[in-house]
DNA sequence: TATGAATGAGCATTCATTCAT
DNA sequence: CATGAATGAATGCTCATTCAT
């Protein structure tokens, strides 16, 4: 008995020691990527940081851009999940937009600068050429999509190309909650303004 | 008479020498900041590719960054002027709008990349505060003015907050003349999209 | 119980590894600048003389200046203790005077070249200004000390302005033992005529 | 007559030419050297300094080196010359002190910072071995040569190695008259302890 | 699993010197 | 004689990564 569960327990200690672990060097370099940015931050700085040593940095990233590509797949992810949260299938054209604008602003809140540093670093990562899709481009996909849906709903004017304008719309929210974040500018502001534009551009004839 | 004009010669030919090797270096430094980014650009790079001593590059730039920012302004200053061509004071939105998607496209076309090297590394040089306005969000200002005179002839609908959507307007160009650019997407109909896009956007009630 | 000893064991051992890497390093950087001199001496070359790679020298030493400051500091405390053992509180002043001389050669005999190494660039180190007091200066207020103190005693000449005569017998004791280690003079030869020659000097009229 | 005159003009113009940059490449070296030190001082900044091309420094010097020993040995035979005019043959031991000591308390003043740049810094260029005798060992030497001369004249005590003491006195007058300048220390003060000084461990018995 | 001492390729920058003009 | 643009070997130092423990 007792040294079934000291064996358990040490067991089930040992199982969850390397995630532990590795969340904490997660954090820990959230922390510095966002506050310093990717050049200013070292592994070691990061090891330092969880309260680790250095070499434990490797036995969960094989290196320093595979780390921070991780970090922003985390951030992409956590995004989408604002953003799945706040839509429905059958939301209006209108609804979506503004729950967008919310999502990016809710999270924009719940992060701060996690957002900025992915975008900011993410395409000089992989600076020359090999890079993958950069994430505003991805969002202007997703905004593709909606719209096409919207047109064919004819809830949306459909003599436009999707693609352009999906790119267009994802460019607009981006600067525009870049910016106003910057200005201090009130989200419902934002938010209000960004949906008439929006919608004025997009409703059908 | 001849002893002068050789000697003047002789005189200008060797004060011309320095400006030379500083051309050559600027274009060198171009195309490899283009090419391959800031941090994969070492100024020994530059020189070589100039057919220069890397002293040299150190006779005409303090350091490496100096180098770079002077890059970006040049290509800040030539975008300026084809947008400075482009548009007349007595342009309508729409024919502001498609000049203005016109000349980006211009400028991508003579200088492939470099719009998007200035973009992409600038704000990472000054990684963590020092940084000057984004050259994105200064197009939003200029669009924020553009905007606001196009409310007062009763030419924009004038319910906007002009700064919320001007950033928008900068946004949505940039990223559309972006993606358009790196999906071949064909001029004509980017710039279509895009000015009906914006004027439904824009016009007046 | 083993496994405890081992663990000690292998955990002191690896405690041990960076100072014996620092002393490693120390020791070849002694060597260097005393052969070669502070310009001379590249980090890269102390490494690789103490058989390590050139990063290890930055995880001991800031940068090489500070690694030579130590050099300089170790060679003064290490004279400091030849000098320190070789006195008595109650030595009267010849044999205070014999004592410093032997001191000072018996550490030219066994650390050659360190004396003139740590004087001679000590001073271009910081060239300019900051430079806190240099050695021979610091001898010569010792000196004051005494002399004042055997003045006191009736053992030296009360007429004389300790300050400067302090700094004149440690110059002199300085120039002569430096020259006379050059020359190879005897030391018997030395510390005779030395002594005789500030014996008299000192001495109460 | 014109001719020959302006031929004779420019022919001396042009002889006196060289020495004219000469003398302002030396005595912009000599300040660099003493006010920044060896290390500090780039031959384009003696150049810059004389108001002459980089270039020109190499038409009168074929490296940066042999400038500064130049310096070295100009200053040494400007305290030469003080030293001589001071001392006369049939000067007793007493004012030969004397007045060494005020030529080279008087050469200080007249070039502040000459000696001390020229003493500092000389041992240091050919850091390693090559070195010829330094300076303050040749003022030893001429100080054997007087002790023993004094010596046979019965004004010195016979019983003392000359070398030896040659070099104490050398040292001492050194020390004493570099921290006594640094210390502000009345010259009257100074010449006056040292000259007592040297005379009591002289004299003879 | 965790550690951190050790590594060395790589970088930005300097400066004594040359040489075409 | 004078110039100063050009040079590139050399330097001090950093940091992502490895590996013995």
């Amino acid at each position: 008995m007792d040294s079934t569960s000291a064996n358990n327990e040490s067991k089930s200690r040992r199982a969850r020691r390397k995630p532990e672990s590795l969340s904490k060097i997660k954090s820990a370099a959230r922390k510095l990527f966002v506050e310093r940015g990717y050049d200013a931050t070292r592994p070691q700085d990061i090891a330092r940081e969880a309260g680790l040593g250095h070499g434990t940095f490797y036995l969960h990233y094989p290196d320093k851009r595979s780390c921070f590509l991780a970090f922003v797949e985390e951030a992409r992810q956590e995004l989408e999940e604002y953003l799945r949260l706040a839509r429905r299938p059958d939301q209006s054209l209108e609804d979506a937009i503004t729950a967008t604008l919310n999502a990016i602003r809710d999270y924009s809140d719940a992060h701060p600068g996690a957002l900025r540093a992915a975008l900011t670093d993410a395409s000089v990562i992989d600076a020359g050429e090999g890079q993958g899709v950069p994430m505003v481009a991805r969002w202007g996909q997703e905004w593709s999509d909606l719209i096409r849906g919207a047109a064919a709903q004819g809830e949306a004017c459909g003599t436009f190309n999707a693609e352009v304008i999906g790119q267009a719309v994802a460019g607009a929210l981006h600067q525009a909650a870049l910016e106003g974040a910057r200005s201090q500018e009130s989200r419902v502001e934002l938010a209000d303004n960004l949906s008439r534009f929006l919608l004025r551009a997009l409703r059908p004839d």
